[in-house]
DNA sequence: TTGAAAGCGCTAACAG
DNA sequence: CTGTTAGCGCTTTCAA
């Protein structure tokens, strides 16, 4: 592969003139950066990314870790941060946990040597908290947190999740439903009482599931058993019950109203009313709160929370 | 950040050793070995990528383009892949193609400068053949294309899709369909034809649909006026022609048996028997082939053709 | 406006 | 078994 070197040879100039011309120092004489430029393009130089990093000792290089579960949020951002980053020359290196193959360790492990000016992650708990230290401190990585941020010292970007469920249940309320079922985590159980509570309804806790292992037929017997009118269900557990209600043979709404937390691809095919993060706005804020935290080193950690909303389709009816 | 420099002077031996033990080369003394690796860890050395980038002019690095349809898969494979170069100690960088962001050509020039020794794409044409000689040539990237390959020169991983639509046509011929309408690519379309024919029936050019930006009220017209039993639908097409189907308020199986190439989340969720692709098969070979080639600089390029499958489910009826 | 030269952290001869 | 050393391609200071 052709080098500075070779550049400077077949243009009769120095590396260091082609360093500048390549990093568009505009203390060059326009010719001379001609000459370079042209010459550059005619045989296909590309400058040597390892060498850059090695003397910057700056990688222009990201990370993301992403989580076994959640993927639909993560590739969808994907995307979005890559063109991002690719619009101030960085790339994106992606590291996977994988249940049982990987852990948020490995891919700890794994981006280090690549000296990530920024890595994205989701910490499930504070497990590799000396190890986020050693990279933030001794390798200046910028950590940003998203969707989960249990470390107070590094940026983050959540979800409000209190309020969607929140959003969902006083929906729901306004409907008309008084006996709204909730299966979800216990993050987001604090908007489903809320709301009940401000609505003046009592919170019954044998409508509430908060097991993450849900199975179909555990659902379908709460359902049966407990015979709610509507039901809110995140992520995974939504999909677990919607099985169910269709196991059941109810009807969506007319036999029991349904909203599902987290707008994914078999929501909207169904036509369920779903609280949904918005993504675009999520990718764009992660990119600008990235950036601003590899520019500004000395800047204090940003905090971001965004709201998610409720996207209005046909699965909730009204009770009179 | 601690270097091999400072693991030397801490141990009392020479950054040749150091480098020695970290690359496991078992040319040192077990208890030099141990001092230094106890060392490393204590104080937390992780080797700098990009030196030994420099160095040895390999970066241990695969790229990776992500083109902006085909998303499902791509996502699925992204992990699988990740966690076989990480066993080898790779990295991933990931590029997409953005629809009016990033083009190929945008993804493949961010990707030249980190010396890949892998490219894994898609290329929807050869246009940037000159581009992926470069690449090929001068960095020596292995290029793999998946999906698609429209170069000869370069290895490959297809899926037959001629076989799929081929399985999807016969097996509802075999349950008794004789008017059944295809809604997809042309490049899939050679093994209904072919079902049909080896099945005695005549090909009825009216039944099939090849536009890839489909509507779903033309769906609907077409389905309503060929009254067809059955329909076998691509990709997004599955997704438009589904749709279609519930605004007609048809029921599957009963009124009308689908089929889906592309076994996507929803299919699954509403039962709907579908061609899937063996995702786990084809990022297991993909990985195989692309270390192969990364072993074996000299080998000629791999070319792999793989099945796709029909999974039963319950949305096509037996006819009598 | 340009060039010479040092050095980023690592690997791999080569010498001992 | 271990150490010395050159040099990968680049940026940047200093000097011209």
């Amino acid at each position: 592969m052709i080098n500075m070197k070779d550049l400077a040879k077949a243009c009769g100039v120095s590396v260091a003139t082609v360093s500048r011309v390549i990093n568009a120092d505009p203390a060059v004489k326009p010719e001379t950066r001609e000459k370079v430029l042209a010459a550059a393009k005619r045989l296909g130089f590309t400058p040597n990314l390892a060498a850059r990093s090695l003397k910057l000792a700056k990688s222009r290089t990201v990370g993301i870790i992403i989580p076994s579960i959640s993927n639909q949020f993560y590739y969808e951002i994907l995307g979005y941060i890559e063109a991002e980053l690719n619009k101030r020359g960085y790339h994106l290196l992606v590291s996977f946990i994988q249940h049982g193959v990987t852990t948020e360790r490995d891919a700890l492990e794994a981006m280090s040597s690549a000296r990530l000016e920024a890595l994205i992650l989701s910490p499930r708990t504070c497990d590799n908290g000396e190890y986020l230290r050693m990279l933030s401190s001794q390798l200046n990585t910028k950590i940003v947190q998203i969707f989960t941020a249990p470390f107070e010292e590094y940026g983050s970007l959540v979800v409000d999740d209190f309020y969607g469920t929140y959003e969902a249940t006083r929906y729901l309320i306004e409907h008309g439903h008084r006996r709204i079922m909730y299966i979800g985590g216990d993050n987001r159980a604090g908007g489903y009482k809320s709301a009940l509570e401000a609505a003046g309804l009592s919170y019954d806790p044998s409508l509430v599931s908060l097991d993450w292992l849900l199975e179909e037929d555990i659902v379908a017997e709460m359902i049966t058993s407990k015979g709610p009118t509507a039901i809110i269900a995140v992520a995974r557990q939504a999909e677990v019950t919607w099985r169910a209600l269709r196991k059941l043979k109810l009807s969506v709404p007319d036999d029991i109203s349904f909203i599902a937390f987290d707008d994914v691809k078999w929501v909207g095919m169904f036509d369920i009313t779903a609280i949904a993060h918005p993504l675009t706005e999520i990718a764009s804020v992660l990119a600008k709160q990235l950036f601003y935290a590899i520019d500004n080193p000395d800047a204090p950690p940003e905090k971001t929370v965004i709201k998610p909303y409720l996207i209005e389709r046909s699965s909730v009816s009204k009770i009179k």
